[in-house]
DNA sequence: GTAGGTGCAAACCTTTTGCAGCATG
DNA sequence: CATGCTGCAAAAGGTTTGCACCTAC
């Protein structure tokens, strides 16, 4: 999907519900569409900021609940306090794996675990409505570089 | 497995890796290990003043940072920046269901996850050393009230 | 005796909020 | 032109840290 289109999607959607379309919201949703990466609400702010200074903070995490509440962005605690968020447009659902040393975020998709979720809450009358899977661990490049490298 | 034999474990654990054992970190084991349920530091810190009051809240949480280092204590973020903690000591690896309703707490397990989320690690040569799982939702009372309730 | 641990208070960091003014529909 | 949104700055909430004193080994 292009950017444009789905710019106008989230447009559509918001203005169908009642909220504004303002400047800010379709910057910050431009920026937020754009990056391919897990970012924080800071980096989105500075982001922001490239293109005019004048956004505040405030804004950017009002409009990220806004958006997170919508199902356009998907916030993930980072496991130290932070949290990470990601669009979810056009993107499969899917889960993380975050290498300890490098940091770095790889996802991957499992369908099968899918359907054990559902029968795990099944079993105990649990109605599963999103969920978090953080695996922890060492990257393969990481790895590589703990054999290869100085003790 | 008895509270003081849990206790000790962890004694010898820290004593063999330099760590002193002092009454503050004999208490703090002691509740931690004693609550069954998912506690915060603050919680923790509570259980500790009602025996010595002035245990400080920074030892509490120096405390939790050694003993979930040492793998005796886990940390769960709860989605909204806090964590919660529980005792891992002869309990088996489990996952968690969060009610957002009522904020409960329920755990599960499923042998045949474990399997899928090593495979999916193997797929990407990833090292799987640890997870966090937690599925939002609704438990089965709090759906009964909603439809019992009114509107 | 000497690390390492503790308590206190202040610092930190991320996120939320109150309020007056602004801009959208 | 009414309401929702924004920017600012301050508050909040949870956690960490600097430092002087204390205590286990």
């Amino acid at each position: 999907m292009k950017p444009e289109q789905e710019q106008s999607i989230v447009e559509n959607h918001l203005r169908q519900r009642g909220f504004r379309w303002t400047n800010q919201r379709a910057l910050i949703v431009r920026m937020a569409l754009g990056t391919h990466d897990h970012f924080t609400a800071d980096e989105l702010l500075d982001l922001c900021r490239r293109t005019d200074p004048r956004v505040s903070r405030a804004t950017v995490y009002r409009t990220l609940a806004v958006l997170e509440q919508a199902g356009f962005v998907d916030g993930l605690d980072t496991g130290d306090g932070g949290r990470r968020f990601e669009h979810v447009l056009g993107h499969a659902q899917h889960d993380h794996m975050v290498c300890r040393v490098c940091d770095r975020i790889f996802e991957f998709r499992d369908d099968e675990l899918e359907r054990r979720l559902a029968a795990a809450a099944r079993r105990i009358g649990f109605r599963n409505e999103r969920r978090s899977l953080r695996v922890h661990g060492t990257c393969r490049s990481c790895q590589k570089a703990e054999r290869g490298g100085r003790p």
